[in-house]
DNA sequence: CCAAAAGTGTTCCGAATACACCCATGC
DNA sequence: GCATGGGTGTATTCGGAACACTTTTGG
């Protein structure tokens, strides 16, 4: 193992991808996911993920839940490695970029602000503004990851609050990968699956009450890599 | 984004998990990979992944092909980020390793050796060593990342050479599955992708002669990640 | 009663599997 | 000829997709 003899410049930086699902009224759902705008060079003025400077004492994925909770207050319902990003060229100064992604549950991002909410805002994943650094790739690659996730995983159910009926689920799913599922179908998959208990609760609307189910296991939605003790906790 | 404000001590390295298949004899082929023998503290004497610290002006697959080289004297056929690890306490100063795991041909591997032969060998992936750090459960995340993949693209190939049998192909997916594929079947299948183009040369040996093939385009094997420009030439 | 979503039943189709069988070569 | 791996044919099974149909509510 050669090393470089100077102490040299390279910084690490750790970034997310904050999505979750936004109902903007009775209409279908939207994939969310908030921004932070910069106060300083480079790109002073523009919108970039969430994110800091990794600090001396702590872990990847605790910079990451950091970072989230200080942008939007929240703490996710699924955080994942999605990347490390370090092109050379990717910034003025040299900074790898370990970048997450996490799933925030609906009603909690309602509102919900961190520290500093006047440079917070959230956007549709269909209609981003202009965006610092490579960040607009790194959100394509975060979103083409949860679209193949979700294929074979449980992870949309990170978007769902505790008891949730087949609908919420099938909407949830609807919405993440942009097409209509047949729900006599879906509902014979996700209960092939044997991770959902039905409850004895139903919710009552507009039409034939829909009976609620909840989570089978504490076990996690998806495989999230090769984790260490310390990275298995999330909450 | 915040900063911290004392430029503090946390160093990236990139080290990658070499994978290539070894046939001993007449016998069934089996994975190995090349580790290097440790000359300081941390863990002086014990194996560890082929690495070092990334350099200033490098981008990180740069790192990982070149430390590659440096060990072995290869390029690889296959090359892709792994994982990035960064608890706390996985070394007794702060570093973040950049993983990456690649492949490279058999013939190659053979005898050829880099820089510093002396500290360098090859082990048998079911037969490891003692190893420094976390090396032993990034290797292990390294195999079951390629037993997936295989599952869904062509990675398999990357350990073959440029013109090959299908059952040179079944033979490979064998060993990285650990269990018999039906050679009948296993042809259909892969004959269904259409990436292979059939050669007019035969491979004559002790029975009936087998067909040669070759790669049907130059398209990658499998699926890299989200590359940048810089990153996505190996070669 | 009617509309609409919840939930069940059934058919169809394609991919994976198992395995019988023929082909071509070395010995 | 015969052993062995190369290569083809075919029946079966399993899961997904399509869609007809029944149930239960609000209005």
């Amino acid at each position: 193992m050669t090393r470089s003899e100077h102490e040299d410049g390279i910084r690490v930086a750790v970034s997310t991808v904050i999505l979750t699902l936004r109902r903007d009224g009775g209409q279908a759902p939207r994939l969310a996911l908030p921004l932070v705008r910069r106060t300083r060079d480079p790109h002073a003025g523009a919108w970039a993920l969430p994110g800091g400077w990794l600090d001396d004492a702590e872990s990847l994925a605790a910079a990451a839940a950091r970072t989230l909770a200080e942008t939007t207050g929240l703490a996710p319902s699924y955080l994942e490695q999605l990347y490390a990003f370090g092109a050379v060229d990717r910034s003025p100064s040299r900074v790898i970029s370990v970048v997450y992604w996490a799933l925030v549950r609906e009603e909690e991002s309602v509102g919900a602000v961190g520290s500093d909410p006047e440079n917070v805002a959230w956007f549709d994943a269909e209609d981003l503004p202009g965006l610092a650094f490579d960040h607009a790739r790194i959100i394509e690659y975060a979103l083409w990851r949860l679209r193949n996730k979700v294929g074979y995983s449980r992870v949309a159910q990170g978007f769902l609050p505790p008891e949730f009926t087949l609908a919420d689920l099938r909407e949830a799913y609807e919405t993440i990968l942009g097409r209509r599922l047949d729900p006599a179908n879906f509902r014979r998959q996700v209960d092939a699956t044997r991770t959902l208990i039905p409850t004895n609760a139903f919710r009552t609307g507009s039409h034939r009450p829909a009976r609620l189910y909840r989570d089978a296991t504490d076990v996690e939605l998806a495989d999230r890599g090769p984790l260490s003790p310390e990275e298995t906790r999330t909450s």
